[in-house]
This record gives C-alpha cells, sequence and structure tokens, in this order.
DNA sequence: CTGGTTTGTAGTCACGTTGACTATAACACC
DNA sequence: GGTGTTATAGTCAACGTGACTACAAACCAG
C-alpha cells in the first residue's frame, strides 16, 4: 500500500525498552533483528504506529505482541523522541521511545517478525568492554536513557513496585533498587523509609514469607532466596505514587 | 509538492511554549491563528519538521522565526511528543513538544504566517474561570505539562538562571522562582541555598547593582525595582546545574 | 533436637539541611 | 540628613538521613 501526502514524509515508530528483574539483574528485552539494515544485530522492540492509534496505544501493542503476555502487569511510560535525520538509512523515522517496567515475564516468543527474541541482563548490553551484543540504529542511546529514567525515578516514585508481583517482601523489593542502582540501599534505612512513607507498602492480612505455621495459602513464592533464614511479612502496593523526601541512591556505577 | 510512502503517512511538526518573566510573571509566547482549523484562537508556536532536520533543530529554527531574535540566550529541551489520532482534524500529525526558557525578550513580530503574537500571562491562560484565551488543538494540555516542567526543574537545576540575563542579582533571581512557583522563596533561606551550592552563581568583581559611586558602565539595568533599596550585588551563573538537595517549592495554585 | 547460619527487625546517634525568624547594614529619595 | 526600603547576616528548633549495633526468628545439617 501507497500513500501520498503533501508534506515532507515521516514514518512514525514505537521503540520499547521494557525492563524487569531477573537473577538480581536488570535486563530488558532484545530482539535479534532478522534483516537489514542491521541483521543479526539486537535491537529494541517496537514497530509501526498504525493510523488511527496515538504512540502510548502503539506501545502497548507492541508491548504484548513481543513479550508474548496476554495480560501485562506493570507500567508504561513515554521517554522521549529520537528523530536523527540519519537514525535509520532507509527512510525518515520518527521513533517515540517508551519505558515499560514488568515483574519478571515468561521468556518470550520468538514471534512476529523477530529473528529471536529473549533478556539481556542491561550491564551485558551497556558495560565497558564487555561481551554485550551491538544495538541496532540508536538504540544504545535509547537504553541509556531509558535506564537512567528508571534510576532516577526510583528516588523519587514508587515505581519499584512495578518490578515485583503482590505479594511480595520488603527484601524483595529491596533486591530491586539493588539491580537498578548497581548497589543495595542499607537494610535498616530502607525498612525505616518504606515503612514511613504513607501508603507506599500496606502489609498483607497476617502474611508471613515462609512456609511455616499459618499456611494460609502461601505456597512458598515469597523467598527468592527460598531457603534459610527468617521468612519476611508480605506487602501490597499502597496508594502512594511519590516518595517525598526522595530515596536517594547511593552511587556506584 | 506531494510525496508517497508505503507506511501510513504522519506529519511530525514540533510545538514550542516559550517561556520569560515579564513584569514578575511567568508568560508564555502564543500566536494567534490566521486560518482555520481554530482560525481566531490562539496557539503555541510551532511548525513542521523539515526532512533534513531533528526535531530539536527544527524547535530553534521556529524559535528564532517567531520571536525575531537573531541569537537566542536561553534553554531549550524536548517536552514530550503529543500523537493522539484527532489532535488535528485536516490529518495526521504527531508533534514533538518543547519548553524554551528565556530572559526577558523584545516584543515578538506578527511575522510569518501568523495573525499576531504576543506574550501572555500563563495565569491568564490556564487560570480558573479567568479571561483568558481558548487554545487551539491539545495547546492547553502541552502548555500545563510544560509549565510543570518547569516548575519541577526550578527545584533540583539551576534552570531559572535561563531566565535571567547576565549579571543579575540574587533579588532579580529570587524574582523569577517567585514568579514560575506564585510563591516567592524565603529570603534568607533562598540566599543561603543558592550561595551555598557552589558553583551555582558567582559573584561579579566589585558590583554593585545600584547606579552609585563606582559607575562601572552599570546603567542600571540591576535593579528591576529600579529605584530604593540597598542595590544588590550582582551575580554570573556558575557551572553547576545540577541543585542537589532541591530547593522545594512551598506549595501555591 | 540442637547448634550454626542466614536473613529480617528494632533501635541508636551524630550530622547536615531545612523552615521560620530576628537583627543589622547599606543605599535612595525627599 | 532623616527615613523608609531593600539587601545581608545570623540564630535555633525540628526533621531526615547515613552509618551502625544489637536482637529475633526461622531454616538446615548433623
Amino acid at each position: 500500500m501507497t500513500y501520498t501526502t503533501e508534506h515532507p514524509p515521516f514514518a512514525v515508530t514505537v521503540d520499547l525498552a521494557v525492563f524487569t528483574i531477573r537473577d538480581g539483574a536488570l535486563s530488558v528485552l532484545l530482539v535479534e533483528r532478522g534483516a537489514d539494515p542491521f541483521a543479526g544485530s539486537w535491537a529494541l522492540p517496537g514497530g509501526f504506529v498504525e493510523p488511527q492509534e496515538d504512540a502510548e496505544t502503539a506501545a502497548w501493542r507492541e508491548l504484548l505482541e513481543e513479550t508474548g503476555v496476554e495480560r501485562f502487569e506493570g507500567h508504561l511510560e513515554q521517554l522521549r523522541t529520537y528523530s536523527a535525520p540519519d537514525r535509520d538509512p532507509r527512510m525518515r523515522v520518527v521513533s517515540v521511545a517508551h519505558v515499560a517496567l514488568a515483574p519478571d515475564l515468561p521468556e518470550p516468543s520468538a514471534g512476529s517478525d523477530a529473528a529471536e527474541a529473549r533478556w539481556w541482563a542491561v550491564d551485558d548490553v551497556l558495560g565497558e568492554g564487555v561481551d554485550g551484543p551491538a544495538l541496532a540504529f540508536d538504540h544504545e542511546a535509547i537504553l541509556r536513557d531509558a535506564r537512567e529514567r528508571v534510576r532516577a525515578k526510583l528516588e523519587y516514585t514508587t515505581l519499584a513496585l512495578d518490578f515485583v508481583s503482590e505479594p511480595f517482601t520488603l527484601p524483595e523489593l529491596r533486591r530491586v533498587y539493588a539491580a537498578v542502582w548497581g548497589v543495595a540501599p542499607d537494610l535498616g534505612n530502607f525498612r525505616r523509609k518504606v515503612l514511613g512513607t504513607h501508603g507506599f507498602v500496606v502489609p498483607v492480612e497476617g502474611g508471613s514469607g515462609g512456609g511455616g505455621t499459618g499456611g494460609t495459602g502461601g505456597t512458598g513464592a515469597t523467598g527468592a532466596t527460598g531457603g534459610a533464614g527468617r521468612p519476611a511479612l508480605l506487602y501490597r502496593r499502597g496508594e502512594t505514587t511519590a516518595v517525598q523526601p526522595p530515596m536517594l541512591r547511593t552511587a556506584a556505577d
């Protein structure tokens, strides 16, 4: 199909930096490109915005398609728009990049047009002198911006909650911060801040993490570590989305 | 001229929320639309992105055209992209909105395609039950987002410096915060914060604001108030761009 | 079932920053 | 040369943080 316009022709796409925590590491979903340009390279998932949808809708659609999940529990927000004239050698493409956060998702199906899709530890992609894959287009810059956005928002919002599934434990939540920032926040101070910020988390009625006495149904999904140590209490997310004053990251990376 | 593509055809534009402080009020540059749709309404300045430029370049170009100045001393950054399918009744237009800040600029020339262009106090445009003009398209939402961006960034960056021209006085700078936030920060605390943040401002050698003794050339541009009171010292901007911990706004509006 | 280990929980304390004020200095204008 | 206006300097209690130490609870191995 072809179209005609009286204005400079642009293609508008969305690109997605989908983050999750896997094995204690901040990870991002990448797809291997099957066609030129950059065939064989890895790229952020994305696609064209359809005529009747806005960028966010397109991002949600691509997200569902690429991750293969039916119902996405998580967070999606616009990052910024990348519009360098030569960012795609084929044509003029303006891309509205988005950031998505999710609790541990299943290994993606290699579906659609991508040759393959998998999770990569972000440090393996952006790290200095690491084995990581080269990213297509300007996706490395996008990924960097996206990671910085997530790091920053963890400070002054409750965004970390979107990385865990309910109910969760405080140690689980703390591991999110550790994965994203590269250093774990101080244990005691972290508890004080999270529990002291009204509406950040709410305790689950009589819920203890371990498989111990009660057995109210908790199968043991609690401990990411599973085994030893005192079981933690269970929590759900509260109403609050802002953390004021912010929880500052302790430097690293 | 017409173009053909094999992808859904989009027009890509930039819209600009250009802010300045005029008469102690945060003001924005609006143009009156001369043609339909929304003929007679006011709108944010903007225009099409040309084939060989990126969005930021286009924004700079439009900024110079619309304000009529040759050299723009100020700040320009991308806000976010607005892409609702029906935001422009004529065709599919995706707009990359930008925020620009500048010291008091001259009254704009009504040049180019706009019927008229002038500064509006933002409170007259966004205020409840005020006389202000109705904005075209989704420009009211963009303006709201833009104002919030500026308000927020004043807290944790030295962005306020882009509203004053050098050399400036601390009271001048404080009036910027007052205009943007709607309330003036406490005088003493403001001085402590600005002067105590290394690299926020640097004193001008032997520069006193008033027209008093020295007369080093200072014509009296210093005092926005001009007249009475002890003249303030002059400063220039420092190297720092971040304010950590942030200077919190004291609520209002 | 007992000891060791692991992990979570509770509480302390010095330090820095803020927010609210009070007092003083310097100039312009009348 | 007063007099009012505006800038500058300094004080003090309250709060939140960062860094630690002590304590409690459960799992696992032997």
